[in-house]
DNA sequence: CATGAATGAGCTTTCATTCAT
DNA sequence: GATGAATGAAAGCTCATTCAT
């Protein structure tokens, strides 16, 4: 019975995923000590006990989400556009203009950020050696050769940029109503 | 009143605002849920039950904090700075230079903003309607009218500011070694 | 009854008392407390819910078992003996060689002398049992009377000499190698 | 303040021991799965959450109980005895005098044969290894030579004998009224 | 007044039981 | 009928709160 088992295998996987995808959520909005297992339970529509069928604890689901929150697909396409030859401007608007849609319309990727983020708030991950922030940084420094960066310490700039998309992903997650940030304002952040 | 009750009076009242003063930065970084009452009476450097002889719950004292994390004090400067017959760019510099001092020496300050902002975020506390960007946005309209000042919506723009203030009071909290953001950084989120 | 009826009866029969037989065991040893349904199950080498679908609860199989431990076939054949014309001695050898026996070889003759005792030791069972020892306290009058059997309380004797058993066959249950308790040594409890 | 440490110090302990004792009791009688924190508590007449404050949790104090139910003391006499210019019935009435009056009197006496046993029978303790066997094995060996002792394997006779120890130990912990095994029977396990 | 051991409500986790396949 | 994933009641455990000292 092999058919049997592969879709075995299908369910447990899409249950284990849909588990993380909206924990996920939860854990971003509430923090850790905030999320009540119950709670979550009934949020993502399933039993207390199923949970601990996939994670073997609440902190276990926790790293996991951390774990799953990884840039990497991020951090390719900025390092593919990074050595793009086109001036830095337009890359800067590329970025932000990505930006603006992701941030704008896919709620989970807000999540993701804001979970990045508070990894590197507390200093569980390296903030100024996180490759995010190193790209960027590069681009950085190709506009401020090419005069349309403003200037400054490149890893200070790549800071203040991704900061500020952490900030309107936080406010995504948390506020209903609010003007989200565009990308001539990200852009601005940079450009002079 | 006979000097000892006068002594007992401020012997309660240090006792109270070094637990009022020390808890906020607890919370301010940790959360609600994940303070527990026990580490931080250690951290505070007192008996558990000390707290509760000044707090009736860990929530009257988290709620205590969040009324002393009042802002009018930085209104009222505001608004007076408002109303000064000065042009906007340089009103946003003396923000901005206030900003960049404060954020830069002063952790209660950090704190306060933090909480602030955390109560915005959790809505039990407008944001478009808080005093504070309602005195920006008038600042940015001035500015707008004068040509200083880039073009958008007034709030949207002020809660940009702030907003960015947060993120680096955020950063204060958490990082032990970052650049702090600047005052032309800061100005240059509203000014061309 | 038709053929097929018959042999779904005979399939369900046999699972039956394949549970409790496996049961049996797992509950000798564990206890009804350490003993958990998704451990038994795959020890039984079945899904959980077929437990369900014989046996109304966790409560009920064990209750089942207890019942199956009957030792009523034991006393009938301990009255028979009781009754034939031979000296108390040689009933006594005659049982020790039987116990011997079982206990060497039977180990579902352990698991029952186990639970049966334990079920005395709960105190939820005294007639049943009551009836092994009284017949046994029978022989062991008719032994004090003839000069073969040491004296004392015939039913403290009996309890001696069934306690001993249980001794072993909790020890069969439990250790994989050790010297299985004699029919001298049996013997030697109640006759000098 | 040295009088006050001390005095908290010592009423830890008097905690500690007080849970350990009472525990010991429910465990060797309830075994481990059967027992339940919250009972266990109301029985030793203290809140749930004292136990976790000296015991990290349910298994750890198991554990310790196990730990604590140590027979160093016996065998420490026993080896004493063993040594004696005495003839092996002389010892072995010694033994069985003490063993009776300790079975009588002394119910934690009745717990820790209890506890150690069940201990050798997972084998989490080696049974003929284990120095209070070796050393009755000792004293019947003498007696073998002298004359007084039964025939056969010296360790097979003590596991027999602490055997009908534990068997009497058990019923002592879940029977009220019962006839304790005497003095004179124990020898007759060894002696002719 | 200050303390920290003790408490139990409420959380996390387990596991007997159910149920869809 | 058989399965094992899903469930939720009940157990283990934590931590805000109380209280004896």
């Amino acid at each position: 019975m092999p058919r049997k088992e592969e879709q075995f295998k299908q369910m447990r996987d899409d249950m284990r995923n849909k588990i993380l995808k909206m924990s996920s959520l939860y854990f971003a909005r509430f923090g850790f000590g905030d999320t009540k297992i119950g709670e979550l339970a009934k949020y993502i529509g399933i039993g207390q006990g199923t949970i601990y069928l996939y994670f073997r604890s609440k902190e276990e689901l926790f790293e996991e989400i951390r774990k799953n929150a990884d840039n990497s697909e991020e951090i390719k396409k900025l390092k593919a556009l990074s050595k793009l030859p086109l001036p830095a401007k337009s890359k800067i608007e590329i970025i932000s203009s990505e930006m603006e849609k992701k941030l704008q319309n896919d709620e989970e990727y807000a999540v993701k950020i804001t979970i990045l983020t508070q990894l590197i708030l507390e200093k569980k991950e390296a903030t100024y050696s996180n490759d995010l922030y190193k790209e960027l940084a590069k681009i950085i420094r190709q506009g401020q050769k090419e005069g349309s960066v403003v200037k400054g310490d490149a890893l200070y700039l790549a800071d203040l940029y991704w900061g500020t998309v952490y900030l309107y992903a936080l406010k995504k997650l948390y506020i209903e109503d609010f003007k989200m940030i565009d990308k001539q304002t990200l852009c601005r952040l940079l450009i002079d």
